[in-house]
DNA sequence: GCTGATGCGTC
DNA sequence: GTCGGAC
DNA sequence: GTCCGACGACGCATCAGC
């Protein structure tokens, strides 16, 4: 193969390459082309080439840098347009004495601005228009241009939940098991949907779609609206209203809206369901309120749903966009002590890490047993929960002889981690939800001939200390949990029909 | 045309 | 989604 | 307090290779 003369290496030149290479054979020559790129590298490049190439550049340069660095350009650019042209250096001595504060409170609007609509296709053409007088305000919403998601903060009960919200009005609403959407109607009568990493997932919602435009009031011209989708939608807010930007409103002035909106059609559209505790009902002394939120949380729980979320209705009651705020709180099962799914499961091997956990194990590989087949079966790999301290222990513990040749014949799973342990420790694992899984084995074949279960969102408690692996929990107990959750979602909910078949693009 | 691997997006 | 840790 | 990077289970679409 002929030697490749280093030349420069230029993304718009390398990307057509990349792309164009499909079809029969394809893996071959892609791997020529990254030999060449990695040949064509000079010092550093070879490390960001590589990292792009795994699609991890780990620089540490987020919106947070990105941001104020385009309200430094942009004051740049400005100084540079109006007034005489003199040398970057006498523009940057300028800034340090007059504009730094001005820069800085710049920087802070294009931030805010860029938290509630995240598109440089929208804010640098803004920016450059009014350059220095711009105002996070002034950048109007869109329909049809998503917003992000406000998310909120976990809380472990209904009681810690109330203590923070003492003295203010709230709302308890159910937390459905669905998918979250941004719905847009444009004042063209056109619906949008934006999943909650802000993607355009309106195609995979036809049904939907078609039942928006049909059931929303005539008069109505622009919306956006926050829901939860599953087989039905359970709308719960509203940012943006026939031109009217809703953010700041509070959250029981919101609410308002959306009634004037739709009508409800049971089982199809529907307002979330949710429980008012007004502002002289909000004390923590107060045990009727205490008996209501907790009654409220387990008929959301028994209706299939993760929890409940908390809102404050008045203060501080706006929509944050994209922000994980104090006036949203979430109680799901799993985080009340004792109510969530946990098991105890055995580590039987591991992964290598990577990043900054690059020399411990991570993840592990956990299996539950099966006293009948004395097996061990695996039900997830676990990666979360764990101190740095506890991978620095765990890699001293896993060596020598606990670190096996081979896969023992009675270790059961279509995982190939990187080691296999002996069975030694026990260690809690708690979970969302069991699921029936295509890779792990654990209880396969009796809630189902060919998969096993597993766990969602597994995560690492604590060590089970002086447990033999064999007392673990059993294949047995995993199938059992597994029925009961089922059970309790059929025997709940009035869930009928596939309403919404969710179509591929 | 089928199938296993991989990528991508949901939670 | 979860979590611990760095900042 | 906030942010970030470690990674979890799955289902689906697409692709490469036979």
């Amino acid at each position: 193969m002929a030697k490749v003369k280093p030349e420069l290496l230029l993304i718009r030149i390398i990307i057509p390459f990349v792309c164009a290479i499909s079809g029969g054979g394809s893996a071959g020559r892609r791997k020529i082309l990254v030999l060449h790129l990695i040949r064509s590298c000079r010092e550093m490049e070879m490390k960001f080439l590589v990292r792009t190439l795994v699609r991890n550049l780990r620089i540490g340069a987020m919106m947070k840098t990105i941001l104020p660095a385009l309200a430094h350009a942009i004051v740049l650019h400005e100084k540079c347009s109006t007034g005489p042209v003199v040398s970057l250096e006498g523009v940057k001595s300028q800034l340090q004495n007059s504009t730094f504060l001005f820069e800085q409170s710049l920087s802070t609007e294009v931030t805010e601005a860029y938290n509630v609509i995240p598109n440089m296709d929208l804010l640098v053409p803004s920016l450059l228009c009014e350059g220095a007088t711009f105002a996070a305000s002034s950048l109007a919403m869109v329909p049809g241009t998503p917003i992000p998601p406000m998310l909120a903060r976990i809380t472990n009960g209904v009681t810690q939940a109330l203590k923070l919200f003492h003295g203010r009005a709230f709302t308890c609403e159910y937390k459905y098991d669905g998918q979250r959407a941004q719905i847009h109607r444009l004042t063209d009568g056109s619906v949008q949907i934006f999943s909650r990493q802000m993607k355009d997932s309106t195609s995979r919602f036809p049904d939907l779609v078609n039942m928006i435009k049909e059931l929303c009031n005539s008069e109505v011209a622009s919306f956006i609206l926050d829901a939860e989708v599953d087989i039905c939608v359970f709308v719960f807010d509203i940012m943006f209203c026939n031109g009217q930007r809703l953010l700041d409103n509070p959250l029981r002035q919101r609410r308002s809206y959306i009634h004037d909106l739709f009508q409800e059609k049971p089982a199809y559209l529907e307002l979330a369901q949710q429980l008012t505790v007004e502002e002289d009902e909000a004390s923590i002394d107060n045990s009727s309120t205490l008996h209501r939120m907790s009654s409220f949380f387990e008929k959301a729980c028994q209706s299939s749903c993760e929890g409940i979320m908390l809102k404050t209705l008045d203060i501080d009651a706006g929509y944050s966009a994209s922000k994980r705020c104090d006036s949203w709180l979430k109680v799901k099962r799993d985080y009340v002590e004792g109510l969530g799914d946990s098991l105890d499961l055995v580590p039987i091997g591991a992964w290598y890490g990577n990043g900054r956990k690059a020399g411990w194990y991570s993840p592990f590989l956990m299996a539950c047993y099966n006293p009948e087949s004395e097996e061990f079966q695996s039900v997830c790999r676990v990666m979360s929960g764990f101190s740095d301290d506890f991978y620095k222990e765990m890699k001293e513990f896993y060596s020598g002889e606990k670190i096996l040749p081979k896969k023992p014949v009675y270790y059961k799973t279509d995982e190939q981690p990187e080691l296999w342990f002996t069975a030694e420790q026990v260690w809690e694992i708690q979970g969302a939800d069991l699921t029936l899984s295509p890779v792990h084995h654990a209880a396969i074949g009796t809630v189902h001939p060919s998969r096993g279960i597993s766990v969602r969102m597994p995560r690492h408690i604590r060590c089970v200390p002086d447990r033999s692996p064999e007392d673990c929990s059993t294949a047995a107990d995993v199938a059992s949990m597994f029925r009961a959750q089922t059970r309790k979602m059929e025997g709940s909910t009035v869930r009928v029909v596939t309403k919404f078949i969710v179509h591929g693009e």
